[in-house]
This record gives structure tokens, sequence and C-alpha cells, in this order.
RNA sequence: AGGCGCGUAGCUCAGUUGGUUAGAGCGCUACCUUGACAUGGUAGAGGUCAGCAGUUCGAAUCUGCUCGUGCCUACCA
């Protein structure tokens, strides 16, 4: 083995190996099965580092529960994302200055299934580099054609239930893709604006204070060109009068009605309100209830329609509102504006402003849909974990609107419905059994719906449409419902509820048990991470390293806005100075795992993705050191019991506190605790102490061959054991350095991977080799104190008297004397059997005194400096403990265990501050 | 406006049903190349647990308020 650990020397053939053999297929044993759905990356660019932090903690629990013996299967596959995917190649199209039109639809579509093809094995090949297990012989693509037939059926289904309807309605139409897209894809934010106070003039009618105008308010004046009605609180006072009389429309030829709605606040602005039915949600839904006409003065790129005065028609809807601000100052009718702040709707993928716009499109009516996807959650069939999240659910699900599924776009799901020339709509498959569905004569002439269906909608059916559904497969009756699925709460609303809808609706079942909803990954200021704000990290990067040049040229290539390059350069040049080094895919494993705690920020830090790599090198050094002293030398064929060191029995029993706590944590989706609990267990016990104290035992000549090899033994065995602890986290170092390990124990089986995971023994639960280790570490850590307080050499052998002694010291001291002398670098030790000693330095080991002698070693103004020190603290804990147990109260309320517990501790650290007290009195009277 | 969070060491974060001397990693200081490892070892410094009040024998933990901060949802023209 090398001296350090390499990560590139050793990941990318592990990986081939468990392919080539299989070891990510279910077992197939009938039983227990165990499935996790892969949230399905969308084909329209590469996983990034949200994507590495998921599939680590899907690859963890699918890595531990194969090995725990489950029937496993972690499903892969991916979307096809059906706006951002058009427009990626779209925008390829426009380089070469050609539109999607020029091609025509078919061959349109042929370009994107090849952009699909290279990015999905780009995808792929990611997935793969970040060792992920998935059982790639079932891989699946939403528009397969398994896929794409259920997609079908379960909207025929819908449609033939009065689920699905088509209706004409305001959607937010995204006037740059000339799409409706749904509530879910418009992203409100504040920006600046103004709102323009406009007079419009009263058709024969005064207000009582004798004004001949009304002064209505709005953002957007443009969409007064659409307007039908003024509209007034009925109980307003000031309006009573004028309530069925007319206004005069500025700028247009029209009169219209003023009325009277209670969804006007009197106390907002002027008390009126100019309603445009045909551009506003809520002016709608007035619209409807006054029977009002609906005018729509846009076409479908925002600008202003023949339905206008001719001066506008054409107009793009920003320079049309300049227009109109403009004319209406030169006739007097703009009586004020206003800066104001206000939401502005833009689309999630255009970033254009999107418009309420009056369209035909097909709808999910909802609610029938969402009552049992509530109840499921209410009735804890499906669990949230962080519990919390399914408040966030409910809130959503308890205001939910009906879906709009379709969308003006090529790429995706064809809508299965057909209108024949009357414009009569026919729901079926295909075309063929509409005839026969609908008893139609060949000779009808039948179009095909041109749209296609919202992305979500197929991915709703993921759960069980990739297990083969409508077909009842074996597949399906094996792992739907799945375990658990894994997944950002920024897609609780867009696909978790839509799942749990479709799932109830057409499996009769819920389409997984649990939601795990982990944290979103920032950058290392908390920022979220954006192509657009250029401080995405390509997982990739990590692993392999990237050099500054070539990480700026990543960021700042193929920008929404090029002009924020610079910017970008600036911040990553700041950052990343020296570019990335490679930590190998362990490291940024680990890492995941670490941060997974319940908070909602994943704060990316390289710093400790290194420390987890050091963790890495710790674990690989480890082997080395056990390999060493293994490798052809005779190992004990079992642990023998009998012939144990009090070494061996601790980490023995520590091992199996560490393996319960593995199991624990990992159940209860906290993998933070399981790195901890495995880092601290690798390197604080395994390292730090017993690879320490094993080495008195297997260096020394004196010691019994028989015990040296059952050491060898049980180095082995722990290491195994912990290597297999680790490998759902690190899955390519601990398959590494298992092979030479599982060779040395002569284990059976090829892999790491598919190994028995560890279960705690009780046989070897030792609490005495607990206390009895514990009692050693405080003898050698008092040593080292003194030593590095005295600065003393670290190398300097010492001689070392013990006063004060027990029986029970004594006992201690029998088995772990060459412990102390190794660890502690001791020379000699003197059982001192009265209080006489010379001048030394003290620690305690419970009662018992540790002196080493002054002698010129040790500066006597410096100890007792020292000793007055901890001698303070003491009398301060004392203190505090007394204070409590004086307190009548404490000791008669507080349960008895807590009372005692600190009497316990009060007398100890009297005894310690006894012990000390005299070491300084003798000290300074000398 | 409503909902959900967060505020613990210089930084990133743990802290389970209230009972520790409030922890870890990184960073920092000192010493050390000792026969697995300098991607290392040993020792150490560093916190009024945002603030105030309350419940309790006892609060980082429970309650209320204040301040700061983040996210989500819905919005009044």
């Amino acid at each position: 083995m090398d001296k350090t650990y390499k990560p590139k020397d050793i990941e990318q053939k592990w990986y081939q190996f468990w392919k080539s053999n299989d070891y990510f297929s279910p077992s197939g044993e009938v039983g227990n099965s165990y499935c996790i759905m892969i949230p399905p990356p969308n084909v329209t660019g590469t996983l990034h580092m949200g994507h590495a932090f998921n599939n680590t903690l899907m690859d963890c629990l699918t890595r531990y529960h194969r090995m725990c013996g489950y029937n496993t299967l972690w499903q892969p596959g991916t979307d096809h994302a059906g706006i951002a995917t058009q427009m990626v190649v779209e925008r390829q199209l426009n380089a070469e200055n050609k539109t999607r039109h020029d091609l025509g639809r078919e061959k349109f579509v042929d370009k994107v299934w090849e952009w699909k093809e290279r990015s999905g094995n780009t995808i792929y090949g990611q997935l793969e580099r970040m060792g992920s297990s998935l059982d790639w012989s079932r891989e699946r693509f939403t528009m397969d054609e398994g896929l794409s037939e259920a997609v079908k059926q379960v909207f025929v289904r819908l449609y033939d239930e009065g689920l699905i309807y088509r209706g004409k309605r305001l959607v937010n139409w995204d006037p740059k893709l000339h799409t409706a897209v749904s509530d879910l894809e418009v992203l409100s934010e504040e920006e600046n604006g103004h709102m323009w106070h406009m007079r419009y003039p009263l058709v024969d009618a005064k207000m009582s204070d004798g004004n001949d105008y009304l002064i209505v308010a709005t953002t957007r004046p443009e969409t007064m060109l659409g307007d039908s009605a003024v509209a007034v609180h009925p109980e307003d006072e000031r309006y009573k009068g004028i309530i069925g009389k007319k206004v005069k429309l500025p700028l247009t030829e029209r009169e219209i009605l003023i009325i009277a709605d209670d969804y006007v606040d009197p106390e907002f602005g002027s008390g009126c309100v100019k309603i445009t039915p045909a551009h506003d949600f809520n002016d709608y839904e007035v619209g409807q209830r006054h029977d009002l006409e609906i005018i729509n003065i846009f076409t479908i790129d925002a600008k202003i329609n023949d339905n206008a005065p001719a001066a506008y028609q054409g107009l793009d809807r920003y320079e049309a509102r300049k227009k109109i601000v403009t004319d209406l100052e030169e006739l007097g009718l703009l009586a004020e504006v206003k800066d104001h702040k206000l939401m502005v709707p833009r689309g999630d993928r255009s970033g254009v402003v999107v418009e309420p716009y009056l369209t035909d499109q097909w709808y999910v009516k909802i609610q029938p849909l969402a009552d049992p996807a509530i109840k499921a959650v209410k009735d804890g069939d499906i669990q949230f974990v962080p519990e919390n999240w399914s408040k966030t659910y409910f809130e959503w699900m308890n205001n939910i609107q009906d879906w709009c599924i379709s969308r003006q776009l090529w790429w995706g799901h064809r809508i299965p419905a057909w209108y024949d020339n009357e414009g009569n709509i026919y729901v079926a498959e295909d075309e063929a059994t509409v005839r026969k569905k609908y008893k139609l004569d060949a000779n009808i002439e039948l179009s095909q719906d041109e749209d296609v269906l919202d992305t979500w909608f197929s991915s709703a059916l993921w759960p069980f449409s990739t297990l083969g559904w409508p077909e009842q497969t074996p597949e399906l009756k094996t792992f739907y419902p799945s375990s658990v699925l894994i997944t950002g709460f920024d897609i609780i609303f867009f696909w978790v509820a839509r799942m749990i809808m479709m799932g109830l609706k057409f499996m009769d079942n819920v389409p997984f048990e649990k939601v795990y909803i982990h944290g979103l990954v920032r950058d290392a200021d908390g920022q979220k991470m954006s192509k657009s704000k250029g401080n995405v990290l390509d997982p990739i990067d990590i692993i392999d390293g990237i050099d500054l040049e070539k990480l700026i040229k990543k960021r700042t290539t193929d920008l929404m806005q090029p002009e924020m390059a610079s910017k970008i350069e600036k911040a990553t040049r700041k950052q990343y100075p020296d570019g990335i080094k490679a930590y190998g895919t362990d490291a940024m494993r680990f890492s995941f795992a670490a941060q997974a705690s319940t908070g909602r920020d994943i704060k990316f830090d390289l710093n400790r993705i290194e420390g987890y790599r050091n963790f890495c090198n710790k674990l690989w050094n480890a082997t080395r050191f056990v390999l060493m002293n293994c490798k052809d030398k005779e190992i004990a064929s079992h642990i023998d019991k009998q012939k144990l060191t009090l070494a061996d029995r601790w980490i023995l029993c520590k091992q199996q506190e560490v393996i319960d706590l593995t199991h624990k944590h990992l159940n209860n989706y906290r993998f933070d605790l399981v790195a901890q609990a495995l880092y601290e267990f690798s390197w604080h016990e395994f390292c730090d102490w017993y690879v320490e104290l094993c080495k008195p035992t297997l260096f020394k000549d004196d010691v019994d061959e028989s015990i040296k090899q059952n050491s060898r033994r049980v180095l082995l065995e722990v290491l195994e054991n912990l290597l297999k602890l680790l490998h759902p986290i690190i899955p390519f170092l601990t398959e590494e350095i298992w092979q030479p390990i599982a060779k040395e124990l002569k284990l059976a089986g090829n892999s790491i991977s598919t190994q028995d995971f560890p279960r705690s023994n009780n046989d070897y639960v030792d609490v005495e080799s607990l206390e009895e280790l514990e009692w050693s570490k405080e003898f050698i850590n008092g040593i080292r104190k003194i030593r590095s307080e005295m600065e003393i050499p670290p190398g300097k052998p010492l001689r070392i008297l013990l006063q004060n002694w027990s029986i029970q010291d004594q006992s201690y001291f029998e088995n772990s004397q060459q412990y102390i002398y190794s660890l502690a670098k001791v020379e000699n030790i003197e059982w001192l059997k009265d209080d006489a000693a010379p001048e030394s330095a003290t620690a305690l080991v419970g009662e018992m005194k540790i002196l080493i002698p002054l002698a010129g070693l040790i500066d006597k103004d410096a100890e007792s400096a020292r000793l007055e020190k901890e001698i303070k603290k003491l009398e301060s804990n004392i203190e505090k403990s007394l204070a409590k147990l004086n307190n009548p109260n404490f000791s008669e309320k507080a349960p008895a265990d807590v009372v005692n517990k600190e009497r316990e501790r009060v007398s100890e650290m009297q005894t310690s501050f006894q012990q000390l007290k005299e070491q300084l009195d003798k000290i300074t009277k000398l």
C-alpha cells in the first residue's frame, strides 16, 4: 500500500467491478423488500451539488439495506423536463439563426431526443462517478414507451371520470415561450414600479362632491384598453349615487358600467377599481359575477391586438404602457404617478413577466384527488421526516387549485384528445381507439390536440410507471409502495404532493411510506447555487479537482446574462484562488452525510471536505498498520475470549456501541449523527487508542505469542466491521481496503458491498473493560498533561511515583502497565507506602496521586501555578454543586439518582481538591 | 398578510423525553518527524447558548414578548 490515500487511483475500477458483477440488482429474495425511486434528474443539464447530496443519501440507505439483506431496488431514470429542455434546444437553434418553426415539429423533436441522449448519458456518468448503486438494468425515462402508455391511460381515465376537463379560463401565460404555465411555475418577486392614478370621466353623472370623473389606479396602465367596468363597494356612501351609471373609457370609444361588488376595499386608494376581466384573475371573477364583457387586448406575444384602438395595435405591452401614459397625460386624465413596490410574476424558466391570458386549457379537477392525499398524511400512512414538513404539505393541499396541465410545447407527452370539425372532443389512447370508443365513422375527420402535458403530470406517475404499470408486473407487486422518498423541500408541491395524489388514485395505495426531506445545498456564503449567479459547482470537479481557469470558463460560458461574466470571474478567483483540489468521491460523500442534519441549508464547505479526505487517509493508514502487523504473521482462527487483552476487550465493547448507533441513526435518517459516531469511533477510539494500545502487545518480545495472534485477529475483525459500517457512506475506499483485510481473514465473498451489515454482539459487551481502560487513559493523560505543561520533552522517559493508591489501583495497573509504559513514556514506577516523597508535579487518578519528581526537570513555580489553577476551578465547581445540594427543594424534588450523582460528584471533587491542596502546600513549603 | 424556520466557540454545525464541568470539525497557540499516517501526534486557548420576562428545585432545551435573519405561500387595484 501507498503511504497516502489517493482517491483517483482506486475509485473508478470498483464501480465497474460492482456493475459488471450485477451487485446492484435486487436479490430477488422473497420477503423484505426495500425500494427507493430516484427523483429523476432533468435531462436539461448536468447534475449539480444538490443532486450529489440527494444521491449520496439515497445510495447510503440503499447500500445499508442491501447489506442488511433486504431485496433492494434503487430505481434509476431521468425526466424529460418539457419547457426547460425545449428551451435549451431552441437556444442552440437560435445560435444558428433558426427557430423550431424552421424545422417543424417532427424534426425539432428529433433534435431534442438527440440532446436527451447526450445529456442523459452525462448524467448517468456523473451518477456512476458518485458511486450510486442504481439498478441500471431498470433505467427509465419519462418519455419511454411504457411510461408514455401510463400517461395516456391516466389521462383517459381521469377524463372519463370527469376529473380532467377542458376549459377557457385565465391562465398564467408566458409571452416568450408561448405557453401556459401552472401557478407553481410562476415566481413572484418584489420589484420597483409605479402606481398610475387615472381619471375616468363620468357620463351624465356627477359625484356628490361635484367632480365629474372617477379616479382609478393601476400598476399596468396598458390593461385599461380591456376594461369593461369600474367597481365600487356597494356600501360606499361616496359612490352609492352613481352605481349603474357609466364612465367613458379614455382613449377608446367605449362607455363602461359602474358596478358594485364587495371585492372592492373602500379603504384602499380611491375606492374605485377598474375591472379588466381578460387580464386579471380577480377582475375575471368580478366579471363572471356581473356578466361583463371579456375583452382580450393581447396577442400571444403580449402585444396589443386588434380589439384595442388602432393607435395601440401591434405595440409591445411596455411600449403601449408608455404611450398610454403619455396620451392620458396630454388629455389631462393622468391624476398622479407614485412609486410603488409590487410583486411581479415571472415565468420560472423564461424569466419574463407572465400575463393572465384567456385560453383553452386542460385542467385536472384537483379536490377529489387532494382529499385522500391529505388524509393519507393525516392518518400517518405517509410520514414526513422531519415531521414538521407535513405542515407545509397541508398548507398547500388545503388551498389547492385546479391544475392546468396543458402546455403549448412540442417536447412532451402529446395530449390524447382529438377534435372533429365541429370542435367536439374525443379522448382515448389513440385515434383508432377514439373511433371505436365513440363509434365514429372513418370519414369523420379527426385531429389530435397540438398541446403536450405538464412534465409533472408524468413525474407524478413515476413510482408506479417505472415498475411497469399499467401492466400488473411482479416488480409492481414487490416494490410498490416504495420505502422512502428522498428529496428537497422545494418540490413538495410540484412532485411529492402530486405523486401522492396519483398513487392513491391509480394504485389505491400511497407511493411511499416516508418522505425524507433534506436541505438545499448552498454556497459558502449561504447563497443558492445557480448558473446565473455563477456559483455552481459540478460534483465531478470536487472529485477530480479543477484548476482555476477551467472553473472560470465553466462558470461563464452559456450564460443567460453574459454581462455577468466578469463579476463571476472575479468572485471565483477570490473564492478559489488555487482552483479546487481533487478530494475524491468518498470525501465528498462523507461530507454530505455529515452535513445532513435537520436544518434547511447545507452550506458547502471545502474545508470540511478536506477534513473528511484526511479522515479517509486516516483509515487508509490504519489499514496499512493492521496489514503490516498481520501479513505473513500467524493470526488466531477465531477470537478467543480468554486471551483478550484489556484493549481488545475495550475496543470490542466500544464497537458494539457504535454498531447500535449506526443502525439507530440510519433508521432515523440522521446521517449526520451516523457520520459523527463513525468518525469518532474510527479516529478517536480505534486509531488514537486501540492501535496505540496494541503496539506494546504486538511489539514486545515478552508477550505470549497466542495473545499476539488473538490481538491480530481482533485488529482485523474490528477494522473489517468498521469498514462495513462505513461502506454505505464511503463505498470506494472501504472496498479498496476491505479486499486485503478480507483476504487476511479468509472471508468468503468478493465484495464488501454484498457482505452482511454488522449487528452488535452481546458477548462483547464488557462494562468492566470500559472502567478499567478509563483508568488507564486517565493515568496516561495525567502524565501527558504534566509533560506538556511543564515543557518536559515528549521523548524523555520519566520516573513516576504513586501515592495514596488502593488495591483496585494495583489490580488495574496489573492489566495496563504495558500501556502506561508505552504511551506515557514511563521508565520506572514506584509504589510509595507513606506520605514521604520528593517534591513533585502531581496528577490524580481518582484518589491516587501520580508524582513526577521535579528534580531539575520542572520549575517549582510553574507547578504551583498549575496546581492553583486547577484548585480554583475545582473550588468553584464544588461551590456550585453544594449550593444546589443545600437547596432543600432540589434534594426533595429532584429524582434520587440525579441527587446521588450530584453528591458523588461533590465528594469526588472534594477529594481531588484535598489532594491537590496538600500537594500545593508541600511544594510551596519546600 | 399568513405559514415555516433560524440565532450555541473566529467559521461550519451537533446538543434526543428540561438534570454535562455546553460538545465536534475546521481555524488558532505551543511542542514533536516516535517503528500506520505531517492528509500526522500530544497538550492548550476560546462560549453571559441573540435579549428580556416567566414556568421549574433546576432552562441552550418549555412558554410569552422583543430584536435580528432566512425561506415559502397569497396578495389591494
